[in-house]
DNA sequence: TTTAAAAATGACTGATTATTCATTCAACAA
DNA sequence: TTGTTGAATGAATAATCAGTCATTTTTAAA
């Protein structure tokens, strides 16, 4: 049900989210559509890799597949290209949060999507650092877009969070403020990969997070909550997480190549 | 023990930090010494402010008061005047931090240590920045500069959390790791203060954030000493800042009766 | 099939800028 | 004073690259 509404939210808002400061040549909205997230996904993979100034646009039109020129059809700048680029990876980011699995408790929901948060910041590391290396690259008139992806994105984790405070889980704290913390424990681990890798297995790294977030966090009934949520975990790592394959339970997250 | 090794440590350590793979074509190490500070202190200015690809070398000139030929006798590349630059802020914040006032308490150390590392952020913001921007477009071989700089850094904060441990007021989590979020917590403040600056004040971010890590990590005798810490925090506040429980009984400042 | 509009091409241009180097300067010793 | 050396200069160079535009190709309407 949640998963319906939200992808309903998002058919409609995916559009709006390409910005109109970024003005095109091309007539048919859909081929305008097609081509830019071409030159969004191709610039995102570049970008990330060698970094936005190192990026000439030839290169850029290679990954795409066409011409140079073809790509001043669809953005006037190359700035306009960083723009497209990052909100790529921002709506990417989100749309994968929003279709982690849901549940009933509360605070399960929040570990869930500390979790998928986690996930795809692992899974798209160069892109999550992309985002914060870049923005700073942007003219000041496009960063608004930037913010607004990114606050949309962490008003799926306020919601949650909200929803611990007041099933009385959470002390009354600000919600906002909480969520930033829990966004950025999530960025963290692509941040500093190259440090907690060494330290620290994925999932234990979600999960200690999640276990220092709600001992500070948690009331009396929360800690019940919580333990309770520790429990049911613990049951669902012994018999399997997705597959119906291996018999190591749900620890094959934690290493990647 | 570990203590005493640390200082040793930078003592001795504070010239290694710069590196040798950056090359001069000048003899007198004193003058690449003084030169060199000059280029990085004006490059870590010109960098925070228009990032580093947008900074020409003959503006970085102009900034260092010299021509923009002589750079090129300290230094090879623009890369190598980063290397500089990033280093001469990590330095210094490593120094902020150490000359931080001390204490008895393990866990008012660790405060007090938080409290020095977010402060150092928030007076430079924009260098902080730059080096979570800009070190990605170092050359490979340079990055382990930093990367260096930065967990000698981290190392202040690490024995604290060890002391807090042993003196059995923290659980025994792992050190670095917790270091590494105290640290995130810090840098968050410069990373997101265009959100933060709206929710909350710099104090309360420090206390706030102290305040959520000792309730995650705390036991129950650190419980305590975390509530003798707090009250007396409580009873400084009401005098003054700075002075460091002497005895003078707020004679030359009374803030209000 | 013809035609015209839209889409796509890629060689070119103009501006920018890291780096070089022939020259000047300053300090000091003979 | 003169000569030598290392430091400093800044105009010139060489390379790069964002952005343009005259031309070609594709699409689809007539």
């Amino acid at each position: 049900m949640t998963r319906q509404r939200a992808s309903e939210f998002f058919t409609k808002d995916h559009a709006d989210l390409v910005p109109d400061v970024v003005k095109s040549q091309v007539a048919d909205p859909e081929l305008v559509q097609r081509r830019r997230e071409q030159i969004a996904a191709a610039a995102a993979e570049l970008f990330s890799k060698n970094g936005f100034y190192r990026t000439t646009m030839q290169q850029l039109a290679r990954q795409c597949g066409f011409s140079s020129g073809l790509i001043y059809q669809y953005a006037e700048t190359k700035e306009d290209v960083l723009l497209l680029a990052l909100l790529h990876v921002m709506n990417r980011f989100r749309r994968e949060i929003e279709q982690a699995e849901d549940a009933e408790s509360p605070l399960e929901r929040v570990f869930i999507a500390l979790e998928a948060y986690c996930r795809v910041v692992d899974q798209f590391k160069a892109a999550a650092m992309l985002a914060y290396r870049s923005t700073m690259s942007l003219p000041l008139e496009h960063r608004s877009y930037i913010k607004n992806a990114e606050i949309a994105t962490n008003e799926l984790i306020a919601t949650r969070v909200r929803d611990c405070i007041e099933a009385g889980f959470f002390r009354k704290v600000d919600a906002d403020l909480v969520t930033y913390q829990l966004v950025l424990h999530a960025h963290a681990w692509s941040l500093k990969s190259w440090r907690f890798n060494k330290l620290i297995s994925f999932d234990d790294y979600v999960a200690s997070g999640f276990d220092m977030f709600v001992l500070a966090l948690v009331t009396d009934s929360g800690r019940q909550e919580y333990q309770r949520f520790l429990a049911s975990r613990k049951k669902a790592a012994k018999s399997k997480r997705r597959p119906p394959a291996s018999a190591d339970g749900g620890q094959k997250l934690s290493k990647q190549s």
